[in-house]
RNA sequence: GUCCCUAUCGUCUAGCCUGGCCUAGGACAUCGCCCUUUCAAGGCGGUAACACGGGUUCAAAUCCCGUUGGGGACGCCA
């Protein structure tokens, strides 16, 4: 034949933004077309009118590219190929594959309800099946024609073969009254017309692949090899949602989470490679394949995602992670906008913070004392650390501190050395309340780290303002 | 209601296909200790799981059946 690279494809629908789940079997898609030289389309699936937005189908682009999830194909708009579904149906039509349905939806609904009641399915009847003329000034639908017996079997590549009665399936609807088609219609014309391979998506899907199946057969086309993936929970086993905290990919963007480490955690939602739990992009690429994929839901776990995220920041080079980070202090307004930082200090700066940091966010907050003209205290630490005991510490401090040329971390460990042995006492004594005085809280890199960070100047400047605290209060 | 999927520590998972190496391994979280100028990080150690019941077998987390739990689908949503 003339080739035999694999296809895949994401296909959202942009009812929403990119969320964990979306972003997780894009990832999956991705990996297995990165992994065997395939081919990655992508593909809008907005024939829902009335839910479907620009702003959503902008959001999910971003959200892809942020994620460095680039595409071969697309994107592709199903609202961009109505000639393309038109012509199909009416081969299925042409052909008595499908028919023509005048039920309106208020009967479907009553008749689905009176169903449910009685404990029957919850199918269409199919009373339309043979019908042969139309019902003056109603505009039909188009109803594919079901099997009534029989079976369809899915060959899925992570479930194995999965078996459906036939009787069970109804005619459903391929185009709506308006002329538009439905989902389980377009996706086979989508996937036949775009040459995919494999279909890897939600394991929510598996339901509707026997239709589509018939679908397929209907159209005389081939059909492609199926990947069901398990779901991704929240913490109460529910499908996952708002409630259970912020579950868009821009979200976690704004939380200061770094992409790589999100598509680590991501992946491991259902994928594994031994003990192994982070892993380069390359790494992932060369590894991922679909036998090592899990047939369980998955419970998302910020916990692990937020640790996920503290290796990658531990790993990133601090001159990227000061790129990183700019926006996030514009936004917090730690900085002003436009305002330039020196390169290499604020690299030394993120040096110093990046083990502890697990977030963009937490680093541009402790980056806040380095940059900041003034100090903002936390009440409970000035209480405990400026106070009458300090005083004589801080104004020793202060004064060897503005005679000191050299301002290293040598000559600063000589003068705390000196006032430690002065006034007797341990480094703890002197450091926590300078700790204090240099960041306005308890928690800071190496006390030495810090001031060589923030400067003799400004060093000097923040020691003078503890001190006149301590002596005002 | 009907159908489909699924089931190892609180969570993500390895092991299951090709039974014995499993007194079940790793990671997150948690607890303790060490390091220490704080908080982290790091190091060391601990608590913690084969859902249940039947089979098959010399032997079952691993194979079979059932039960229960969880999830999903049954739309003029995708």
């Amino acid at each position: 034949m003339e080739n035999n690279v694999p296809r895949v494809r994401f296909a959202p629908s942009p009812t929403g933004f990119l969320h964990i789940g979306g972003a997780r079997t894009a990832l999956f898609n991705w990996l297995y077309a990165r992994h065997n030289d395939g081919v990655f389309v992508f593909r809008i699936e907005d024939t829902d009118r009335t839910r479907s937005t620009d702003e959503y189908i902008a959001a999910i682009l971003d959200g892809m590219k942020w994620l460095g999830l680039d595409w071969d194909e697309g994107p592709y708009r199903q609202t961009d190929r109505m000639d393309i579904y038109k012509k199909y149906i009416r081969k299925l039509i042409d052909e008595d594959k499908a028919y023509y349905c005048y039920c309106s939806p208020g009967e479907l609904e009553q008749r689905r309800k009176e169903a449910a009641g009685t404990g029957g399915h919850m199918k269409y009847d199919g009373r339309c099946r043979e019908r042969k003329t139309p019902v003056p000034d109603v505009r039909p639908v188009v109803r594919f024609r079901m099997p009534r017996d029989g079976k369809t079997v899915v060959e899925d590549l992570i479930r194995g073969n999965v078996a459906y009665d036939n009787a069970m399936f109804d005619d459903f609807i391929i185009m709506r009254s308006d002329g538009t088609p439905t989902y389980n219609f377009v996706v086979v014309v989508d996937d036949v017309e775009m040459g995919m391979t494999h279909i890897i998506r939600g394991d929510d899907h598996l339901n509707n692949t026997p239709k589509q199946i018939h679908i397929y057969r209907a159209l005389g086309c081939n059909v492609p090899k199926f990947a069901h993936l398990p779901m991704i929970l929240g913490s109460d086993k529910t499908r996952l949602s708002k409630r259970h905290g912020a579950t868009s990919v821009q979200a976690y963007r704004e939380m200061g989470y770094l992409p790589e480490a999100l598509l680590n955690y991501l992946v491991r939602l259902g994928w594994s490679y031994g003990d192994q739990e982070v892993f380069s992009r390359d790494e992932l690429v060369e590894k991922f394949t679909l036998d090592n994929i899990g047939k369980a839901a998955a419970v998302f776990n910020p916990e692990k995602l937020l640790w996920m995220n503290g290796q990658y920041m531990k790993d990133t080079p601090s001159s990227k992670l000061g790129e990183l980070v700019m926006p996030f202090l514009v936004r917090d307004g730690i900085l002003s906008e436009g305002h330039a930082l020196d390169e290499e200090w604020l690299s030394r700066a993120i040096d110093t913070l990046k083990e502890r940091a697990k977030t963009l966010v937490d680093m541009a907050k402790s980056l806040r004392y380095y940059i900041a003209e003034e100090v903002e205290f936390d009440e409970k630490a000035r209480a405990k650390f400026l106070n009458e005991k300090s005083l004589p510490y801080l104004e020793d401090l202060r004064d060897a501190v503005s005679a000191d040329d050299d301002f290293s971390e040598r000559s600063l460990e000589e003068i705390f050395k000196a006032i430690m042995e002065k006034h007797d006492i341990k480094l703890r004594k002197i450091a926590q309340p300078v700790r204090v005085a240099m960041t306005g809280g308890t928690e800071s890199p190496g006390i030495f780290e810090i001031l060589d960070i923030i400067g003799k100047e400004k060093v000097i400047k923040r020691l003078e303002k503890a001190i006149t605290m301590i002596k005002v209060s």
